[in-house]
Order: C-alpha cells, then sequence, then structure tokens
DNA sequence: ATCCTCAGCGAAAACGTTTTCGTGTTGACA
DNA sequence: TGTCAACACGAAAACGTTTTCGCTGAGGAT
C-alpha cells in the first residue's frame, strides 16, 4: 500500500524544497530546465497529483456544486442531474447530490451541512414540506453568506436568486387546449394539492384555458391529490364518479393509473378518454398506449441551472447581485394516448 | 453579506486565542466556566460552524463516499443511490455521484479526480467499456493507495475488494423455472451481449435451468441485444420468426417492448405468452399487463455497500485486508404478464 | 520564604497547497 | 576589485482546524 506521494515527500526525496517542487510543476521560469525535467519526472513516475483538499482550502473554492432535491427515484429529477453533471463536469466541477426526501428538516441540515466549505453553491428544488411552511431561513442565510443558489422546478417566488423552471400555466394551457381543439367538452384535470407550487400553476393553467375558450368549470371534473401513496385508489373512485371525454394529468403517474382506472371501466384510450399528462418520462414512452404529454425538459433545465450557477460563480464579486429567471419552453409531444 | 465566521475571527473579536476558542467550543475542562459560555454565547450568535474543508484536511478524511455508475437516468442506479444516501447520511457521509455514461475514460477520470482527497472511498458499478477493454488499472491504483472500493452489481471478480450483488445466475433460474412450473415449453431469452457480466451471468442460469429441466436448447430462442439504442426493432424482428409460449428478459425494457411486439402480432400478454422480466421498476409496476419480475433489490444493495464501505473506513488499518462479497437473494414478485 | 500543584490559557505544529518575498551565487562589466 | 543584474532556489505565510506542550500566576503546604 504505497502511500500518498505529496509536494512535501517529492522534495525531501529530491532535496529541493516544497516551493520548488511546486513551481517546477507548474513549469515555473524561476526553475532551471535540469531541476524542472528532474522533478516532473519523478512526480510522473509516482503518479503525484495535488491533493483537493488542500486545494480547496487554500482557493478558498471546493469545485463542487450541491445538489439538493426532494428526492431521487424519480425520472425528472435524475434527467435534471444527468444535465448538471454535463455541463459541471465540462467546466471541472464535481457534483455531491443530498435529497431532502420532502422534508423540511432535512433539507436544512444538508444545507448546513453542505454550506460550511463542502460546495460553492447550490442547485435545488425545494421540499414541498418547505413549501407548506413557508420557512426559508436556510435559503436567505447561505445566500447571505455569499453562496449562490439556483432554483430549479419547484421554486419560491420571495427568494431572491437563480431560477430556472418551466412556464407551468402555459404548459397546462397548451395540453387543455390540445385536448380542446380536438373536440374535448369535459376535461377532468388530476393534480396534487395547491402548496406543492407547479402543481397550483399547472392547476391554474387548466382554469385559464377552459375560461379562455368559454368552458364551464365544472369542481367535480377536479381532483387534488394529496396523500401520494394511494393516489391510485383516489383516482379510481374518481373516475368512477366522473364523466368526462378527456383528462388532464399533472403527472405521467396519475394519468397512467387513470387509463388502468378507465380500462376495469370498460373505457378504452384513446377511443373513449384521450388523456395527456406533464412530465415526459419513461412510463410514457413506453406505456400501452403510450402517452401524449407536455415535455418538463429535465435536462435542458439542469443544463441551464449549472451554467447559471457556474456563471455566477466564476464573475467577480461585484457583479453577483443580478439575478435572472430562466423560463424554459415546453413542448407537447403527440403519442397515442390522445386521438 | 457577512462573512464566515472563523475561530480566528472569535479570537479577535473576543481577545483570546485560537486554542482557547476552539477547546471552549468542545467544551474542553481546560477552560475555565465563564470564557467557555462568553465564547459559546458568541458563536452561537454569529452561527458559527467549523470549516469541512479545514477539517477534512486536518483529519485526512472527508467523510464523503464517491459513487460511481454507468447512467443515472436509470431506476435500479437511482434506488442503490437511495439507499446509499440513507446509511451515509446515518453515519453522518455525503455522496458525490459521478456519471460514467458507460465511457472507460470518464470511469478513470472520475476516479482520479475523486481519488485525490475528495472522497474516503468508492461504491461503484463498472462502465460496460471496463468490462469489455478488461482495463482495471484505475481500480488497482486507487486501492493500493488505500482507498477502499465497494462494487456492486456489475463487479469484476478479478478485483479484490468488497462486492455486493445478486445472485444473478440463480434469480434467471428462478425465473425461467418459475414459467416452466407453469407450463412453458419453449422459453424464448431477450439478453444483452456476453461481456456485460450480470447480462452474461443470466444467460447462463437460463441455459442451466432448461438443462437440469431435461429441455432443449434452441439457439433459435435467444436473442442477444448489442446495440441498446434500436433493441425494440431488434426484439420486434426477432418475435417475428421465433414462436414461444414464454419470454424471459433480462431487464423490464426488453420486456415491454416484447409485449408491444407481441401485441402488433395479435397475441396477448398473458393469455398467449407469459412474460417474466428481470429487475423491478417503475414500468414493471405501472405497465398493464403488470409485469412479473425478479426483483433486483436496490434499495438493499446500497444500503449494504454503504455499510460495508463505512465499516472499512472506520475500522483500524491492519483489519483492512478482509474482503467480502455480500450476495442478496433475489425474489419473485408475480404480477399479471405471466399465468 | 520556598516549593509544588494546578488551573487556565497561548504558541506552535500539522494537514498539503500556492505564492510572495527574500537570499546566495554567478557572471558581466566598469 | 567592486558593483550589479540575473538566475535559481528557499523560507514563510496563508487557508481553518485540532492538539500537544509549555508557560504563568495563584494558592496551599512545609
Amino acid at each position: 500500500m504505497n502511500k500518498k506521494v505529496t509536494l512535501k515527500s517529492i522534495a525531501k526525496e529530491l532535496d529541493v524544497s516544497i516551493s520548488t517542487v511546486s513551481k517546477a510543476l507548474k513549469d515555473s521560469p524561476e526553475i532551471s530546465k535540469d531541476t524542472k525535467q528532474k522533478i516532473k519526472a519523478f512526480a510522473k513516475f509516482y503518479n503525484y497529483k495535488p491533493n483537493n483538499i488542500a486545494l480547496s482550502l487554500k482557493n478558498r473554492k471546493t469545485k463542487t456544486l450541491g445538489i439538493i432535491i426532494p428526492e431521487i427515484v424519480h425520472h425528472f429529477f435524475t434527467t435534471v442531474i444527468k444535465g448538471i453533471e454535463q455541463v459541471a463536469n465540462d467546466e471541472g466541477y464535481n457534483v455531491i447530490v443530498c435529497l431532502s426526501n420532502n422534508s423540511f428538516d432535512k433539507e436544512v441540515i444538508n444545507m448546513e451541512i453542505l454550506a460550511n466549505g463542502s460546495t460553492d453553491g447550490f442547485i435545488m428544488s425545494v421540499a414541498k414540506e418547505t413549501q407548506q411552511k413557508k420557512d426559508y431561513h436556510h435559503l436567505v442565510e447561505t445566500i447571505n453568506q455569499g453562496m449562490p443558489v439556483v432554483m430549479f422546478d419547484r421554486m419560491i417566488p420571495e427568494i431572491n436568486c437563480d431560477k430556472v423552471i418551466i412556464d407551468d400555466k402555459k404548459g397546462a394551457r397548451q395540453a387543455v387546449q390540445f385536448l380542446i381543439d380536438k373536440g374535448a367538452k369535459k376535461v377532468a384535470l388530476l393534480t396534487t394539492v395547491d402548496y406543492v407550487s407547479v402543481g397550483k400553476l399547472r392547476t391554474t393553467g387548466y382554469l385559464e384555458c377552459l375560461e379562455s375558450n368559454d368552458l364551464p368549470i365544472d369542481e367535480s371534473l377536479i381532483l387534488k391529490i394529496e396523500d401520494m401513496d394511494h393516489y391510485a385508489e383516489k383516482i379510481e373512485e374518481f373516475l368512477k364518479q366522473t364523466s368526462c371525454d378527456s383528462i388532464f394529468a399533472v403527472n405521467e403517474h396519475f394519468a397512467v393509473e387513470a387509463i388502468r382506472a378507465l380500462r376495469t371501466q370498460g373505457k378504452s384510450v384513446p377511443e373513449d378518454v384521450s388523456v395527456i399528462a406533464f412530465t415526459d418520462g419513461e412510463l410514457s414512452k413506453h406505456f400501452i398506449p403510450s402517452l401524449t404529454t407536455i415535455n418538463q425538459k429535465g435536462l435542458e433545465m439542469g443544463a441551464t441551472a449549472a451554467k447559471l450557477l457556474i456563471d455566477k460563480l466564476e464573475r467577480p464579486e461585484d457583479e453577483k447581485e443580478l439575478y435572472q429567471t430562466v423560463i424554459l419552453e415546453t413542448s407537447l409531444i403527440e403519442r397515442e394516448s390522445t386521438k
């Protein structure tokens, strides 16, 4: 087990000073050709690599980005991570991932731990509980400490930082309009409770679209799901006592369960009922029928967030106070679940 | 923007030495009650938190685990990460995630970067390309440097380190036996090329099971898929020119595409053909028909890997040479795709 | 009055870098 | 021979901790 080689050990071995080794490896003109060559050869032979921790301490930057998300077993979030990772890697950054599991406390703890030197900045989608509690002290504090934060998807309007989101309201309108254009008269909505920001926005989009098409808003066509553990039952029950000609679901899981419920009721998709969903994931692509969806642009969102963050990190101190919100365009992907 | 408070700044402000501050905050008996109280109050008020980087440098440990996986937009890998994250967090560790994208070079680079101080150890599933090339120098080197590595799922038998895997061969036998017990005579196999270790093992399991049941091995019932970009077409073509009464697929995507292909041929699942798959993911659960699967135990695998790694990290130097391979039991989850 | 003890605190090294600022040696030149 | 510049290198500080050791002064014991 060969111990790690350091500048010190090289210096000792070659009987020069640490500074000389450091300079030689950086090709400093201060050092003579002979010495440089000797040191470089030695370093290469023993596979010297500078210690990141020491560098971080010295430079006061870690070259790593902290990602805090509510959940990782989730297609959208993983595509975002992938997007982040790609640009981060290209720019020489690593990513350290923490999960809040939608818990406020875990989100706070994770932020506090990472904020103490472990990362240069954060990319995050806030926990459901945080949105519900409206307690943002951890966010405010880390931002005040000069640590940049970029929020994506589930963000908090009151917090002053960079954001990258999609236009959820517009996406929802796009989806519902698509159904209406195909002749829908009674569009059901499967959504989440209002304190989830994106759920609320999509609900608003749905309502706005009905209104602008002079269609009546029928509360009995709207299901707001709170308990994510038993949503299938809720949907089945809901669909039993409502008749609609199409369904707009705010995520693909709701859509799939709706289709399953419809099928047990003897209705088929898209012949009897059209279904459209937000979030374009694995299920949407492979399900039979495959799902017409509004693409949430995970990859792009992650990439944009990473760019915003790195840009801020590499900018001089005095230019950091300008925050921007990037709104990504959604697109509608037509597949088999609508006719 | 309040700058970070350090021991130094506290010491200066309170007109004591840095050592005194450090000791006071650690409740050392060396420091008088009065002084301790004063310092603690000050530290609390200004929200002092020790700098992780400085601690890492001092302690020569970072309390973070490096995860290197081929791909993150993948249900199995994310469940593994979740499993790792849970136990890591409980033990006070963070995780830093790197993606190899199945590229040998990226795997090597990621390892080298993280190995220089950024992490205390690795949990990894090797890239397909690495398995193909059989170049393991990066693994050997980091292990030789005294950095523990735990491999999961796709592992390399020749490398001496902790491993956690499932018994792929046994799982495959379990799946095929299940089909045979239900009356299958012609079991088709949808698998990957042989250099993917788990693919090969599952193939072997399939062959062994047929043999032990005195069923003939029919090469025309076996499809080995290399190009993961066009597997759907391959499967469709394959199923057109083979007739089978059941299918064993080494992952759920192959299974789903098989079902789709069968359906276009006018065959239904499970009435005409039974389908069973490895890897219990989102698709398996929500597809219609839902898939009978062999559970790959992602969560458990991640948790076990993390435990093994942390255990090794916190063990004294001289006890580290014993490597173990944990084999997780697979379980068969019966759903709608088999009869 | 002298010695010892001990409480309470500070100095300094160490972790591995980078970088600034010396410092000694050489050679050229007057 | 003396001066000066250039060259090649080393010492030391700094990043923020922890920890060992040493120091000082007060108080008690003799």
